[in-house]
RNA sequence: GUUACUUGUCGUA
């Protein structure tokens, strides 16, 4: 069984859920009775595969064999529920969980409070945090990072920031993520100065700025119409050997579209395309708006087709 | 032996 769980899981992690659940049908032949990390597997398989469907038939499956659930098989379920925005649903099998005596960890708490904020739901959020207080769990690191993320969203910043001093009474240490969230939240407001100096900040106390904060701070100042300053962010980042993707790309693209540098435009995206991992739906995307707005509808279609050819989907 | 939660671009009715 052991065996035929490693195989399986490895079918799984290579996209190949399929194949999986047939090498899951030739154990039983051989008389040998899935166990619950079977079933864990396998579920985990067809979330990963984005089949919901059939990883809650898995699950019942499972359920009919008269396996229980574990904690392992929750967290998977309750993920990929938050996933597709049935956080409801989520919750129900959290009380199912809690109702079964299963001691809830960080995880679940985590993935449960990052699906109320998806969805806009700060207060419930908030709530679960005292629930898992009460549950004599500390929230982490990773529980602020969700939390100052859907502060952020909502235009909160000074909540966000306030979140992140309060980490700090509890003995959490900001990481990267949280300083590029707060990064992140600046720049969608247009404060790119700001921004910048949370970047030197994070630097002087010993944190690396990966390419999400770079990243970010592009944004920002496309976002202040501050192409050069974008563009010298971009030749940085090469320098320092981080990859510059299609991301990076994409939003100096979309700028100077629509400023009408069309020409600096076509250049870069010739550019992107000698690189040639940079074009995807996204700058089509944008190309397409660009077009439409600009009454250029021959383009459009054309671009349409040729994103057809290439199977791209139109989003 | 299986699950591992949080961050970047367009869009998301």
């Amino acid at each position: 069984t052991v065996a035929y769980n490693v195989l399986i899981n490895g079918f799984c992690l290579d996209g190949n859920v399929g194949y999986a659940l047939k090498l899951c049908g030739q154990m039983i032949k051989q008389g040998l009775a899935p166990d619950i990390i079977t079933y864990n597997t396998l579920i985990n398989g067809f979330c990963g595969d984005g089949d919901l469907q059939k990883a809650c038939w898995i699950y019942d499956g499972m359920l009919g064999a008269g396996l229980v659930p574990d904690l392992i098989s929750y967290k998977i379920l309750i993920r990929e529920l938050c996933k597709h925005r049935y956080i409801k649903k989520a919750n129900t099998y959290f009380q199912q969980m809690l109702g079964s005596n299963i001691i809830p960890d960080h995880f679940v708490f985590n993935i449960l409070i990052d699906g109320y904020i998806k969805e806009g739901n700060m207060m419930e959020a908030l709530r679960l945090c005292d629930k898992m207080v009460a549950f004599g769990l500390v929230p982490n690191v990773i529980t602020y990072n969700a939390l100052i993320h859907g502060h952020a969203k909502e235009g909160n910043l000074q909540e966000a920031f306030r979140l992140k001093h309060e980490m700090f009474v509890y003995g959490l240490i900001p990481d990267v993520v949280t300083y590029n969230l707060l990064i992140n939240g600046l720049c969608k407001h247009g404060y790119i100065l700001e921004a910048s100096g949370l970047c030197d900040e994070m630097i002087s106390k010993g944190i690396v700025p990966d390419k999400f904060t770079y990243t970010e701070l592009i944004f920002g100042h496309c976002k202040r119409q501050k192409i050069d300053k974008a563009c010298e962010i971009l030749i940085m980042m090469q320098k320092k050997g981080l990859c510059v993707d299609n991301i990076a790309c994409n939003i100096v693209f979309r700028t100077l579209c629509k400023r009408k540098k069309t020409e600096e435009a076509h250049k870069l995206l010739e550019r992107m395309k000698k690189n040639d991992l940079c074009v995807d739906n996204v700058t089509y995307n944008i190309l397409l708006t660009g077009y439409l707005k600009e009454d250029k509808l021959q383009q459009a279609r054309k671009l349409f087709e040729e994103m057809a050819v290439k199977e791209t989907h139109a989003s």
